[in-house]
DNA sequence: TATTATACTGTATATATATTCAGTATTTAA
DNA sequence: TTAAATACTGAATATATATACAGTATAATA
């Protein structure tokens, strides 16, 4: 970090204290009015200068666009929305905007893994593995499974949720977790079969 | 502080996380492209909303003049702090230290009740309602429970999780989701029952 | 000595943004 | 059964705001 001057300092001292009092980030106009400056230039240069030397990130076009870089980021834990996914059919690409029924909020970190989104259940064909209609699959998009995964797979334009199971080369069992269903055989020289992605935990609201 | 509904929250969610990305609050064009609304008259009378209710602050003529009300003035709001607990055996207090085996960080709105605790599962007797061993319950203290309520009571000592169903003003029965149990069936006369919370959701990691 | 950084005033302007008005539709309270 | 609250689209507009341009002046480099 390159070396302050004392007017700088005045001016990111300015900024902070305007985000304390109000919880935003003051304009040009009102940086010159708490400093005294007479032209909104004044402020500008101040904020360039702060910026070249790495104490503030401006987003340019961007009204109240200064955040203040360093310090007062402490270890907050970071928050992530992440979109609840109706099991999808007919081929539409998974993370669509059509195909987000909601958003929820959540910290990153709050599986053992991170992931991408929040899968709704239907059906019962995973109840054996405790997986009940309604409920929300965090899935990780990935393709790397290894037998014994939940996986989240599509077959010719259908998505569903099953144990992954590599019997040979050609062959791979998606398994199912309720005798009432069958289990899927696909040969992979016949059949298209995409792994979207792999479950690393489970929500449910009652 | 009066009910928020469901798209409210979103908005507000929205908003702490935009603020937690940028560092300063979103325009309504923003809201409007982060939450899919087509007209920024949505997000503006949703934010309308959410001042009325108490939720927020909106500074009249001022861009990004929006600033979230209560908790603390800088820093966060929803994240709180979870304990998690093992189904506990003789009469120690629920909640006492000795019983925490872990804490969890969890949006305090994460399901759709709050909630005071998370416990963790000991056994399958509720496998068929997808309660599997190791998942953890969010547990609301409440003794205030209906027939079909998953809760969590403590008979002589011993803490257990089940359907919850009164049968008659003197007989409890507490019911099993698994057939390879039996379900515990309680005269209030004979013996003590306390009703220590219920269900309200359900978290697993795998 | 010329150049660069600092520290300002003052004017101008494109555009980012809040905000109002006019609709439509559904749900909930009185 | 009206009224109010919720939840939107869509268009229009006044103004809040960033930002460029034209100057002036001083101190610090190179």
């Amino acid at each position: 970090m390159k070396e302050i001057t004392t007017q700088q300092q005045r001016v990111l001292d300015c900024i902070q204290v305007y985000l304390n009092k109000t919880g935003f980030p003051p304009t040009r106009a009102d940086i010159c009015k708490e400093l005294g400056f007479k032209s909104p230039n004044s402020a500008e240069t101040h904020l360039r200068a702060l910026e070249k030397k790495g104490f503030i990130s401006i987003e340019s076009g961007t009204s109240r666009g200064i955040s203040i870089i360093g310090g007062s980021a402490p270890d907050r834990q970071v928050q992530d929305e992440y979109p609840i996914i109706g099991l999808v059919a007919a081929g539409s690409p998974t993370l669509a905007s059509e195909n987000i029924e909601s958003k929820i909020n959540c910290p990153n970190n709050f599986f053992n893994s991170n992931f991408d989104y929040f899968l709704k259940v239907k059906g019962l064909s995973m109840k054996d593995a405790g997986i009940m209609e309604d409920d929300l699959v965090a899935v990780k998009k990935t393709n790397e499974v290894k037998n014994g995964d939940i996986v989240i797979a599509r077959i010719d334009d259908e998505v569903t949720i099953k144990y992954f199971n590599r019997k040979s080369e050609k062959i791979v069992e998606l398994q199912c977790a309720n005798e009432d269903y069958k289990d899927i055989i696909i040969n992979l020289e016949n059949e298209d079969l995409t792994i979207e992605g792999k479950s690393i935990g489970l929500l449910r609201k009652n």
